[in-house]
DNA sequence: AGTAATTTGTTCGTATGTATC
DNA sequence: AGATACATACGAACAAATTAC
């Protein structure tokens, strides 16, 4: 089970802790062929804004983990993609 | 006489300002049988965008004064339908 | 029957304003 | 002052269903 909360409380900032919730989901199998939730979607589930979402997507595209086609969505890199 | 105007500087978002004016307009007998005016055609009559027109149109469903059909348009709801 | 136009649905990209820490 | 964060807002692009011709 992973966590879909966000500490607001927590020295680490929301982005990040995002970042961390959905590598593990990732990790986890989840969304293995389609795509991610939107943004907005993220936004409700988690409680947060656009830009926090955003920023947490970018660690994991940089990170190599995630890839975003503008205005189709975010897919988990496949690993015969790499 | 309904303003179609949005003052940008108000403290009250458009998407809210947009509501009032089309729960008016339709308090008023305006499109009594057919659908409301287009997304596209709302969003040239106020100078707004898109999202803020599709919020302002989710607030009047929520409240039950139009319903909209998919790929066919937004009706006002008809009192014998309640 | 078939193609084009219309319309809603969805999504990312970007910008601004405000508030908080 | 700067980083973080939310809400609002416009734009662009594409999908999918419906309608018009």
């Amino acid at each position: 089970m992973t966590d879909r909360r966000i500490d607001v409380r927590s020295p680490v900032p929301a982005y990040q802790q995002l970042a961390d919730s959905l590598r593990q989901r990732i990790g986890a199998g989840e969304w293995p062929t389609g795509p991610l939730p939107s943004i907005e979607h993220l936004q409700g589930e988690y409680g947060i804004g656009r830009d926090t979402v955003m920023r947490a997507i970018k660690i994991l595209a940089d990170e190599g983990i995630v890839y975003t086609i503008p205005r189709r969505g975010t897919y988990v890199t496949r690993k015969d993609h790499e």
